[in-house]
This record gives structure tokens, C-alpha cells and sequence, in this order.
RNA sequence: GGGUAGGUGGCAGAGUGGUCAAUUGCACCAGGCUGUAAACCUGGCCUCUCACGAGUUCGGGGGUUCGAAUCCCUCCCUACCCA
């Protein structure tokens, strides 16, 4: 029989950073019958698997799993195989693209390898996953009805989501109004205890409490976490809005986008996805800003990356910013040695063959903005006709980015 | 089923026969200032061309015209009102 951590200490870890629980009074008798009985809570999260980056965004709920892993809980993840094809309108102010059952699976796979990267996907009895088209993929028509019946129109209309889509005059359809049906019933087949999500996820989570209670089972603890907000400060982060920052992406890139982030997202963000108590927190925001944001950035490349991955990138941070050199690991790109004359080429096809700009005509433009330079001594280009002596290991750079050229 | 209004560059939104590669705002990129923050100033933001210029764009297709994002036909899509 596992041993629990006394529900009070259980409790404050798992508090920390929640936005709404409903209900905290259901959550503690839940958590105290755990502790008597020697019985994990099943924790279900929903995800849908409708593309491939998973990104901070999501690893808020995710991480907040994980602490119920660590507590010795059980992590109950949904995939969505079925739902995954109506698509969530929660948060949504347009219909998404239904997806063909390959797209789904594929996805479904991708989506595992990126998120054992927060959650244990290993530990026998700490998690379960449950497509849940094993389940809707048996659904007849009449239990179909039933479900339907559940729940009326204006119930369905009450939501925000779809108030707001009415207003703006954007399609609604029919089998959106599905989606939060069968994600409560989801819980009903799983028997879950606590489902977590954002916050934009409580009326899906609510309906899961209905359809269980209609089912005769103890109503699962409707538990949201905030919604993490992008790089931009203002937005919820989303691929949509390029404001993210994707668990795949190297170390460097991670850390470079953290540290554009605007100064006010940082509570947040430290709160969200660190494990740092609130004291720290407040103390290092108290501190110098940038280091504070260094802080931040080294974290999450630590977490995902490994602690030597922060250091050399906070290394090359101190390097390329603030001695204004050039930082140890630079990206490599190759040109083809016959696009060389005389180990000569023009400043243009440079840039452009490194893909330093999208365009030839963006690189003449970089060109005169003074945008560009190369080299040791950051050599500019005089012009636009202007050449550049190319030798392996040469180092360009336009803006922010740099490369190092390798003659293949 | 009937009616009305629409579909323009990443988004919003002008333009209704030539002066439109298409006003403007947001977003984005770069320069300046800096902490790859904020604020502010400047330039840029379809492709090719050193340049002159050329080519491909305004839901899809077809047509009228010297000339179309703008007119006509047709197809597809959306919203709103009535039933």
C-alpha cells in the first residue's frame, strides 16, 4: 500500500499557481479518503492531437500533473483520437480543420515523446493513456441521444465561446456542440476523480461532473490552471500566433525568447513554470530584471535541456550581449564551394543562399539598413554589389541572428 | 425555400474600369537608444533585377475591354433576415 503525504502538505503543493477548483471542499475529502484507504486519485488530463508542437503553453496543466504523479497519484491522459476529429471550440473564435485518422495517430505519437519530457510516462501505476476513440468508436446512435439529451441548447449557448462567435458572426457547427460532450463523458469511462485544464476549459470539465453524477458516480474535482500568456506579453500563448516557445527547440532558442519576453510576464511565468515558491519569486523579480529574466530563461533550458545546457547558454548569453563577441556555439551552414568565385561571392547571394533573410531583395534591404556584417572586425558591406572573401568558418551575422559559414 | 450583404496581402480593413503591387492600423524584420524588456525615433515588409524595368497577386474558373481587385457569367464558401 503506498504511504501519502499527510492531505495538508498535499494540498499546499498542489494549490500552488490554481485558478479556480471546483470544488476545494470535494478535492480535500477526495485527497483524505486517498490517504486512509491508500488509494491514488485518478487524475485525468485531456489532450487532442491535432499537431505537433507541444509548447509551454501546455505544460502548465501538465506540469501540475506531474505534482500529482510526484504525490503518488495516478495520471489519467486522455487522447483524443475521437474528439481530436470535432475539434475544442473552447477558446476558439473559428472552427478548426477536422484531421484524417492518419494525421491523428501520427500525432497522438509525437505528442507522447514531447510530453514524457514533463510527465512520467514510465512509473508502472503513475499513468494510463486512454484513447477515447476505443470508447466513442463503439457509441451507438441511441446512446448517441442520450447523451444529447443531456444537455439544451441554451445551456450549450450559455458559453462564452460561442456567444462571442454568434456576435462576431462566425460559423458555428453542429458537431462542435458535441465537444464538451464527449469529453465529460470521457470522465464517466475513465471514473476520474480530479480533471484537470486551463481555465478556458471549465465548462468542458463541468459537463464531465453532470454526466458522471447522471451515471451514478462521485462527480470529478474541476481543477483549471491560468493560461500561460506567449512572448508577446498579452496573448495566450498558441502556435497560431508564433508567440511560443516549443518543447523541441534547441536550448538557445529557448532561452533567446525568454529573454523578449516583456518584464511584467515574468511573476507569471516564474509561478507557472518553475517549481520556485512564491517568496523566491518575489525576490528574484525584486532583484535586477535581466537577471531575474536570465534566471528564468536558464530554468526552463534546465529543465529541458540538462543543467550544462544552461550554463552555456548563459555563457554564450554574457559572450554575445553583453562583451558584444560572438558566442561559443554558433549554427554551421553549408554553400556549395562552385557558388564561390575566386573565394569570392556577393553579399547578397550570401545572405540569401544562407537563408540569413527569405529574399534576395530582403538581403539588399538588410544590406542598407547596415543590417549585415561578417567577420572578425564585423566587416559591413560597402554595397549592394559588394563582395565577400568566404572562407570556411567565416562568421556572418544579420540582426540577432548569426551563422557560421562552411564551404561543402 | 425566399431575400440581403459579403469573400482583398499573417490579421483587421480601404479600394468599385486605367494614376493599384493595392491607403491605413496591428503583427513582423532591421537600424538608433537599450537589458534580444518597456517607451520612443527611422527604414522595410510578393518575387527577380546594381538599376531601368519585368513577372505573378485581390475565393475558383470563364468572358467583356486597348486595359479589371473593380463590369458580366458560372461555381465554391460565409454571415444576417424571413420561412
Amino acid at each position: 500500500m503506498p504511504t501519502f503525504l499527510p492531505v495538508e502538505e498535499q494540498l499546499a503543493i498542489i494549490l500552488r499557481g490554481a485558478a479556480q477548483i471546483e470544488t476545494r471542499d470535494e478535492l480535500k475529502k477526495k485527497l483524505e479518503r486517498s490517504f486512509a484507504t491508500g488509494k491514488p486519485l485518478r487524475i485525468k488530463y485531456g489532450i487532442d492531437p491535432t499537431g505537433f508542437d507541444v509548447h509551454l503553453g501546455h505544460t502548465v496543466p501538465l506540469r501540475k500533473l506531474r505534482q500529482f504523479q510526484e504525490l503518488g497519484h495516478t495520471a489519467v491522459l486522455i487522447m483524443g483520437t475521437a474528439t481530436a476529429a470535432v475539434g475544442d471550440p473552447s477558446g476558439r473564435d473559428a472552427s478548426r480543420q477536422g484531421l484524417t485518422p492518419e494525421q491523428i495517430a501520427n500525432n497522438a505519437t509525437t505528442y507522447l515523446e514531447q510530453i514524457a519530457k514533463v510527465i512520467d510516462l514510465k512509473t508502472p501505476g503513475r499513468f494510463e493513456v486512454r484513447p477515447n476513440g476505443d470508447w466513442f468508436s463503439k457509441f451507438g446512435f441511441t446512446e448517441m441521444l442520450r447523451l444529447l439529451g443531456t444537455t439544451t441548447v441554451q445551456q450549450m449557448l450559455e458559453r462564452d465561446d460561442f456567444t462571442k462567435r454568434i456576435k462576431a458572426g462566425t460559423a458555428i457547427y453542429l458537431h462542435e456542440m458535441l465537444y464538451p460532450l464527449m469529453q465529460g463523458w470521457d470522465s464517466v469511462e475513465i471514473q476520474s476523480d480530479v480533471e484537470l485544464g486551463g481555465t478556458e476549459q471549465l465548462y468542458n470539465l463541468m459537463v464531465g461532473r453532470d454526466l458522471q453524477r447522471g451515471a451514478g458516480q462521485e462527480a470529478q474535482v474541476c481543477f483549471t490552471m491560468p493560461i500561460l500568456r506567449g512572448l508577446d506579453g498579452v496573448k495566450k500563448m498558441g502556435k497560431s500566433l508564433n508567440n511560443y516557445i516549443g518543447l523541441n527547440e534547441p536550448a538557445k532558442e529557448m532561452f533567446g525568447k525568454t529573454m523578449r519576453i516583456p518584464d511584467n510576464l515574468m511573476t507569471e511565468w516564474f509561478t507557472l513554470l518553475t517549481d520556485h515558491t512564491t517568496d523566491e519569486i518575489n525576490a528574484l523579480i525584486a532583484g535586477k530584471p535581466n537577471e531575474a529574466k536570465k534566471a528564468l530563461g536558464a530554468e526552463i533550458v534546465r529543465f529541458y535541456h540538462g543543467a550544462a545546457a544552461a550554463v552555456g547558454v548563459l555563457e554564450d548569453w554574457r559572450k554575445q550581449f553583453e562583451n558584444k563577441g560572438d558566442p561559443d556555439t554558433i549554427d554551421e551552414v553549408t554553400i556549395p564551394a562552385d557558388k564561390l568565385k575566386d573565394g569570392l561571392m556577393a553579399a547578397v547571394d550570401l545572405i540569401a543562399e544562407t537563408k540569413l533573410t527569405a529574399s534576395k531583395g530582403e538581403a539588399r534591404r538588410k544590406i542598407e539598413e547596415g543590417a549585415f556584417n561578417y567577420g572578425p572586425d564585423r566587416t559591413k558591406a560597402a554595397d549592394l554589389k559588394a563582395t565577400v572573401a568566404v572562407t570556411d568558418g567565416l562568421v556572418i551575422r544579420l540582426g540577432r541572428k548569426i551563422l557560421r559559414v562552411r564551404i561543402g
